[in-house]
Formats: C-alpha cells, structure tokens, sequence
DNA sequence: TCCAGGAACTAATGCGCTTCAGCGATCAAG
DNA sequence: CTTGATCGCTGAAGCGCATTAGTTCCTGGA
C-alpha cells in the first residue's frame, strides 16, 4: 500500500475509555443505553465519544452477534432493460429514506438473471453481510422467498400479491387486479370494448395478476368484451412490434393499455406513426406515471402510484421484521387513474 | 426475535479445521494460498470447505486488518431530477460487472446535498464500511476530494475533468470539450450560426467545462458566431421554459443543445408546440444518447457514449488504487454524434 | 552420527466490540 | 446490626479470521 496522507486512526472504545477513565465495559454500557453505568457518566463518556468523533466499527459490531447494519437489494434484469425505467431509482429513493433514518446501509447489485440473484443472497448470507433483503419482481414459482425462508434471511417481497404468503417474508403489494377493474370499467365507460393489454415480463407475478384481472373484468362484462393482453420484456421496441402487430389486425383495439411508461410511449409513437390518432381513434394508456407520459403529445393518461412512497413501506416493513416483528401483508394505495389527452370516448363503430 | 426455522448456523473455519482434522491456521493458510501447508492438505481443506458452503465472514477479515470488502457509491440528487435519467443505472451496471469479479460489494446511498455526501463518507469511513469510493457529479471547489484525501479512502472521482487531480484520487473523465468542439463544427458545417446550449446544473464541473468549451469554439469560429449557454437543473420542466424563452427571443437560435436526453425531448416538445419545425427550423441534439431518443419524433440526434463501459473504468481505476497502484487520470472515448433525423442544414436567413 | 535447516503444522495473540460473571460499596428490610 | 439486594463498575471471554511465533519431524550434508 502506497503511502496516504495523514493515516488517520479511527478512534475506539478503548480511546474512549482511557479519556474518560472508566473501563471499556463502562463505555460499552453507556453508549448503548445499557445499564451498568451512571447517568453522569454516561454523559460524559457520550461527550468524549462525540468529541473524538467515534462511531461504532460495524464489523466488530457484528462479529460479536449484532447485524450487519445493512440491508441487501438486487435487481435481476438485463442492463439495458434497466436503464429507461424510473421505477428502480424511485424505489430505492424511498428505501433509502427509511433506512438512513437508523444509519442503515444498502447493499446494491445488479444481475442477470435469478439464478445469479439466489447465489448472491447465498453469498451474502455466508458473508454475514446482509440482515436482511428486499426483493423485487417477484414471479410464479419464485424460488426466492424459499431460499431466504431456508436461510433465515428477514425478507420482503416488493409487489408480491396476496398469495405469496410465505412464512418469515414480508409482502408489500398494490391491488393490481382492482386498478385494472377500475381501468377497464372507465374505459368501458367511454366506450371501449376492443382493449388490447400491453403487459410485460411474462412470468412476473404482477403481469400475471394483471393479466388474470383483465380476463376476469372482460367476462364480468359480457360477450361483447374483446380484450386480451400480450406479453413483451418492457423494451420500448417488444412494445412498438406488439403494437404494430394488434393494430394491423382485422379489428383493432380502441384503446391500449401499457405496463410501463417507456412501453405507452413506444406504443404511441408506432401507433401515430400507422396513421391513427390518440385520442381520437384510439386511446393510450400507461400504468406508470412520469415525467415521460408528459413529454410526448398527446400527454399519456396514466396510473399513477406513490412509488417512492413504495420503497418506504417496503424498508419500514423490513425495519419491523429486523425488530423481531411478525411477517405480515400489506398493502400499499390502489394506482390512481390521471387521466389526460390520450384517452376519449371510443370511436362509434 | 421471533423463532425462525431452520436457524441454519454458518459454518466457519473451526468446522473446517474438525472435519479436515487440522488446525484454524492451516485451514487459514490453504484456504488464503499461504505457504506453510502441503499441496495435498491444502486440497483437502480447499474440499472440506466447498462441501460446507463456506466464505469467509467480511466482518471478522476486516477485523482483522483486511479491507471491508465494499465500495461506496453517493449520489446527491433530489430523488425526482435521479428518477428518469438513464445514465446512473447504466454507470451502475458497468461498475457492478467490475465488482462482481472480485466478489466487491456496492453500498449506495441517495442523498440529497454535497454536504449529507460528506456526513456519509465521514460515516462510513469511521465505520470501516467501505475500502473506496466512486465520486460522481465533481463540482467546482469541491470539497469531496479534500475530505477523501484526509480520510485516506481512495476514491475514484467520474467526469472530473484533467484539472481535477487530486493525490490520492483519481479520475475518470470524457472530453466534453472535444466532443463540443466537433458538435459546434459540425452545426457550422450545417451552417448554424446562432445556437444555445441548454446546459445541467451550473455548478458542476462537467457543465462549466462544455460551457467554456462552446464560449472557445464561438471565439475560433469568429464574431459572426451567436452562440451560449442557459443553466438548469436537468428536469423537463426548466427545459422546455428555457426552450420557450430562447426561442421567443428576437434572433431565436437555428440549434439547440441538450444536457441530457430528458430535456432533450422536454425542448423538442415545447419547439414543436411554438411551430417551429424540426430539423427544417431548428436543429435538436442531445447530450446522451438512450431509448428516449428514438421514442420521438423526430429522432434525435444525439452524443453516445458508453456508459456502461464508462463505469467499468472508473471501477477498474477504483481497483488499481486498492491494489496499492497510483492515482491517475484516465480518459474515456470522446461522446461521438449520433445524427438521427432532428439535425440538418440551417434553414438560409 | 549429528546437527542445521526447512517443511508442515499448531498455539497464541489481536482486531473492536458485546456480554456475562464477578466485586466492592451502598442501602433498605428484617 | 446483620443480611441480602441493588447499583456502578471492572475483568475476561468470545465472535471469525489473519498472523506471528513456536514446535515437531524429516531430510541432507559433513
């Protein structure tokens, strides 16, 4: 190792201790609220604590039985799916919020695949690096929350669904299947009967429950129903070729509901460009609401949910179950339909 | 805490040392390819371990002297100019792909000023939380680099530009003044005289430095030149007023350069909307190059740059300096333009 | 035949912290 | 006035690993 400037010592407890001449176990019982000590002396260690500018070594700390002080999150989907998506950043936002309130740290990494993204959590758990982790995109037959349950590692799963109850995880979810019903019943509204439902990751337990919520809706109304959704990878290109692909059909959808924001404007844009016009012809939709649904024309309508606010139930659910709390169920407001230019009254046939 | 099944203990080398009835050193020794072991134990032990499952805990190697096992990664933003920007995911990636290699892991944090960065590089430099750190968004007199020097955390500064250098810091930067100067000659080639540059946040360093670059090449190109630079904060919004403003001005522009892809496609729109027609009226180019870009219309011509690969260099120049090599500044490729369909030729006064 | 020297391994120590078992001193109860 | 309990504190052990200082055994050279 090359010289630095200045080394720096970090002060410790035994620093403390001999600053403020009582033992270390005194300094231990003191800083953490323990009692065993005075209450005028553990001020006064506190003030020589502050005044070194001492602070905890975690990993002494968690080598004598304490958590890692960190939480894990990891991400599996290839880079350039990633990068368009404001849903990750927003959701970390709020995640970091709950956490740095208790000094949290979070541990971040981007895979692959879930394969990759199960060995990470293996790794992290024989590394004692983690006290627990949030998942995201949470899909059928989801071998993750076995694996965490398995290896006792508090989890909460992001966007889960009620059934995923699993004992030892946590699940924070949005009533997707009600956003949908509420969707397709405003649409029904403005007449629509043709919805071509734009979805995206295939075996993603959210697509799934969207999927499943729009068959359900379109029976609940009746034969003359004809809606249907179609699986993409969330690409602003799988979405411009679904969307080509429905409207060059036979009878084309009046209104295009998409998964997410990058996917609604793709649409948009293959959908203008053959020649029909939003809202007038046909009617766009976004389930995600950002800056994006405004920087196009016409402004995407869009279910908007608190995503931010997301992450933040999902760390605080994690912070309860670090706590010793039980694994609960919660979930989190129903997407709310902003309707703006790009939905109107169906075309009359 | 609550009864969790299967507590699942770790296993740690005493196991190892029992099953492979040898003592904690030589399992130490083989398993860390140290001298003091025979070929034929060290497989042994390399065995006994892969049969356990085992790694070694990050908090007692660090305890002992060994580094945390982890990089920091800051970035000081408000959580809604980070969401829809695609870059930092992307510089995620590239990084992480480093990372990963040597089984690194990434702490992150979001937070919202310079001076919470600082809090947090205080924090987990006293904390022994991290071996190094990844500065991004380098600013005039910053004061990141002087508190990282003082901590001795090595650190690898993105974008900072040639004048940066900091001992104990190194730097990883892209011409941006290169990549304007060839822009400004292209928009010359095409006969723009009059062009602004609506640029990030002054006070980063990366802004400053295209903004005098584009100040340079006007003074180059002569008096007739009517060119410069209007300051944001990188959102939509204060893009398409100073698009608006610009453009209502008495001699609006016959170019416009963009930050980033979001104010890129923020300006087009709000161009568009006062009638001016792209590229017939008014040229449109984009700092940053993503899906965005060819999710209007017109496709925008833009800067690419690898980002990915940018984060891939600043993580493999943040390994060097662990590895006890010497600071140094390493250049990126020049951002080379992309010219999709919102360039082209000034319309003649 | 004896010893130096190296190879292969063990024992002991320390990293910074928590925690548990003491241990005087004080204090209320019997 | 004695007995136990309680308070305020100290000492020591231990977490999982790396490392240094032994220790034993073996080999080869004289």
């Amino acid at each position: 190792m090359p010289a630095r400037r200045s080394p720096a010592r970090r002060p410790t407890m035994k620093d403390i201790a001999r600053r403020a001449g009582v033992s270390e176990s005194a300094v231990s019982f003191a800083l953490n609220g323990r009692p065993g000590v005075s209450e005028v002396t553990r001020e006064r260690v506190r003030r020589v604590a502050e005044q070194l500018g001492w602070r905890p070594s975690t990993a002494a700390r968690q080598l004598s039985g304490e958590g890692a002080a960190t939480v894990g999150f990891v991400v599996a989907r290839p880079a350039d799916t990633l990068g368009v998506d404001s849903f990750f950043l927003q959701l970390i936002s709020g995640i970091q919020e709950v956490l740095a309130e208790r000094h949290l740290g979070l541990l971040f990494q981007v895979v692959e695949s879930v394969e990759d993204e199960c060995a990470v959590y293996r790794r992290w758990w024989a590394e004692h690096r983690v006290d627990g982790v949030l998942v995201v995109d949470p899909r059928a037959e989801d071998p993750r929350p076995d694996l965490l349950g398995e290896l006792g590692l508090p989890a909460v799963v992001i966007g889960g669904g009620p059934d995923s109850r699993q004992p030892g995880t946590s699940t924070v979810w949005a009533d997707d299947a009600g956003a949908m019903a509420s969707l397709v019943d405003r649409l029904y509204e403005l007449g629509h009967r043709r919805i071509v439902h734009v979805a995206g990751l295939p075996r993603l337990a959210h697509t799934e429950r969207r999927i499943r919520a729009l068959r359900t809706e379109a029976e609940r109304h009746g034969p003359q129903a004809r809606v249907h959704s179609v699986t993409t990878d969330y690409s602003d290109a799988e979405s411009a070729a679904a969307t080509r692909r429905v409207l060059g059909a036979g009878e084309p959808p009046t209104a295009l509901v998409y998964d997410n924001d990058v996917m609604a404007v793709a649409g948009l844009a293959a959908a203008t460009e053959l020649g029909f016009a939003v809202p007038a012809d046909l009617s766009v939709v976004s389930w995600e609401d950002s800056a994006l649904c405004r920087l196009v024309k016409p402004w995407l309508s869009a279910l908007s949910r608190d995503t931010v606010g997301f992450g933040r139930t999902a760390a605080g659910e994690l912070m309860a179950l670090l706590d010793g709390g039980p694994a609960r169920t919660v979930q989190v407001p129903v997407p709310r339909l902003i309707e703006r230019d790009s939905t109107g009254p169906a075309r009359p046939h």
